[in-house]
RNA sequence: GCCCCUCUAGCUCAAUGGUAGAGCAGUGGACUUUUAAUCCAUUGGUUGUGGGUUCGAGCCCCACGGGGGGCACCA
């Protein structure tokens, strides 16, 4: 996002529904001095704080104000606004009109107070709802002498609800021309500058309702990531997928390479995991015949945190019976293409400034291949350890000892090739070593049926036709175990439940993970991470103000 | 873990080592067609925290904390 282009008036800003943590109980702790809270003390010398100024005085204000509608009988925080229409239907129902017109098309509508020009017997005020603004005409003539009194003394930030009619200024400003006016909820903190936003991106990422309030891009890329789950969702469905919900907390860890958190069930006196992928649950649901499954749901790992890494982050993963590799690809150029189309608009998307047409067919290339070209010589898994590791070091590409050779050649795709891979490539047929739940290839059993999907020189997906011969499974869990043994704790372990479930019978199945965090910043043209999470993981604030 | 950048009023930003300022918001006033309304007046500061150097520190040095970016590690 880039801060230059927040502003509320280019963009109008969304009415986010936040006003529930403004609840204020009386007495009001200025006057009562029964509350020692510090951010209600006085801070100005010689005066009252609410004579002051700065937002312990703002505040102290505003708490008044709060106490005085209720001194006069008005409930600043009511409980109910019956409105007829939204800002947007407002504004449609008044687009044709010419400037200067009036209309007899009566209106209730809600929304946050953003911006208000006093011009004396006149008050426009525009209100956000739900992302579109509108403008209120307030005229003291039409309301009367005291409801004028307290439209002057709304603050930017109160929620208001209006009754009026629709009109159009002498500029042509499609308006309402308020009747009555009615203070849903009182703010009683200050919002962010009302044309540059916020900036600080500490303040938009911990404080991210005011962000959604004030900035425009942000709700702006929020929507995308609901359209782009919403279509992933829709593209499933209509291919007879079922979404389904399995555990968080894991017993056992499976399905992925990567450090958990670790919690504790009390009754029960066990640790569990939180869940580092849902393969393995879903693909027991394909071997009780559920056919095609998929789960949208977070995943946890606990790892290092950077621009494309969240502790926690939603993965989609999709289980398909009677496909293969070939159909994930097919399967994943269309989830993608169709989530870019809903929720863009377009499948011409701009990736790192060049314009990449979704619809054109992804290549397909072997990590081999990539591998063997980066390095000038043929490489293969098949090839001696010490030839595939005398290889690297001639690269720079640091290897562990405990690495077979297909683990190098991951390495050395990973170390040469991967960033430049920017334009969406499927890379295929990794090494056995490395896919330890992945088919073998029909034509070489040196490598696996999968491939990840790069985009940007990252990981956007990874599919592959799933091992199914439960005794090859088991052998490969040895695997994975005697590696980890050998001191690579990265490495899984025997997992005799799902062992046991593959002895049932799996269908061939193909089976896909999406990374939706990344394909949002994908699609919406952001770089961080921290962009597309609502509330990404921060450390916790010393003292909240 | 290492390196770089950053932190000043509620928000957005200024301030050669020499009295901490502006705009917005707020407060008081003017204004019946405004559009970041405008105009007049005005309030508001433990410069992230703690040390140090200096006659004098927002500025220089050190440490710590939050955040951003990069590297490493990890995958």
């Amino acid at each position: 996002m880039v801060p230059g282009t927040i502003c509320y008036r280019r963009r109008p800003a969304p009415a986010q529904r936040d006003a529930n943590g403004l609840r204020h109980s009386a007495p009001h702790p200025v006057r009562s001095g029964g509350v020692s809270e510090p951010e209600y003390t006085n801070s100005t010398p010689g005066g009252d704080a609410i004579s002051g100024s700065g937002l312990v005085a703002e505040k102290a204000r505003r708490i008044a104000r709060v106490d005085q509608l209720r001194a006069d009988g008005v409930e600043p925080y009511p409980y109910r606004f019956d409105r007829t229409h939204s800002a947007a239907e407002v504004r449609a129902a008044g687009a044709d009109l010419e400037p200067g017109t009036e209309t007899d098309v009566a209106v209730a509508v809600a929304g946050r107070v953003m911006l208000k020009r006093d011009s004396g017997k006149l008050v426009f005020l525009t209100i956000a709802d739900r992302g579109v603004d509108v403008q209120l005409f307030v005229s003291k003539a039409v309301v009367g002498d005291d409801a004028f009194a307290g439209i002057k003394a709304l603050d930017r930030g109160d929620w208001v609800g209006v009754h009026g009619t629709v009109m159009t200024t002498r500029v042509g400003e499609i308006s309402i021309k308020v009747e009555r006016l009615e203070l849903l909820s009182k703010s009683i903190r200050p919002l962010p500058d009302k044309w540059h936003g916020l900036t600080d991106p500490d303040t938009r990422f911990r404080q991210r309702y005011a962000d959604l309030v004030v900035n425009a891009d942000a709700r702006r890329v929020f929507e995308i990531r609901h359209a782009i789950i919403a279509s992933i969702r829709s593209t499933l469905v209509a291919r007879g997928f079922i979404e389904v919900e399995t555990p968080v907390l894991h017993a056992e860890l499976g399905g992925a390479t990567a450090r958990p958190f670790i919690t504790h069930h009390n009754t029960l006196d066990m640790p569990l995991y939180l869940r580092i992928a849902t393969e393995l649950h879903l693909k027991r649901l394909i071997v009780g015949g559920m056919d095609r499954v998929f789960e949208i749901g977070r995943t946890f790992r606990n790892e290092g945190m950077d621009t494309t890494h969240n502790p926690e982050f939603t993965m989609m993963e999709s289980y398909e019976a009677f496909t293969d590799v070939h159909g994930v690809m097919e399967l994943t150029e269309a989830l993608i293409t169709n989530a870019a189309r809903d929720s863009l608009g377009t499948t011409l998307i701009d990736v790192a400034g060049e314009q990449v047409e979704l619809t054109d067919p992804w290549p397909r290339v072997r990590m081999v291949d990539l591998a063997s070209e980066a390095v000038g010589e043929t490489v293969h898994p098949s090839q001696p350890v010490d030839h595939l590791r005398a290889i690297a070091d001639r690269h720079g590409v640091h290897c562990d000892k405990a690495w077979g050779s297909g683990k190098i050649i991951e390495e050395l795709f990973a170390e040469l090739c991967e960033k430049s891979v920017v334009r969406p490539t499927f890379v295929t047929g990794h090494p056995v070593e490395i896919s330890p739940l992945a088919r073998l290839d029909p034509d070489d059993p040196h490598l696996t049926d999968r491939f990840e999907l790069f985009i940007l020189g990252k990981e956007f997906a990874n599919g592959y036709s799933e091992l199914n011969d439960p005794v090859d499974q088991l052998q490969r869990f040895e695997a994975e175990q005697a590696a980890r043994d050998a001191g690579d704790n990265e490495r899984g372990t025997i997992d005799l439940d799902y062992v046991r479930a593959l002895e049932y019978g799996m269908p061939p199945t193909g089976g896909l993970g999406v990374g939706i965090d990344r394909l949002v910043m994908l699609l919406a043209g952001v770089d961080s991470i921290k962009d597309v999470i609502l509330f990404p993981t921060l450390r916790p604030e010393a003292n909240p103000q």
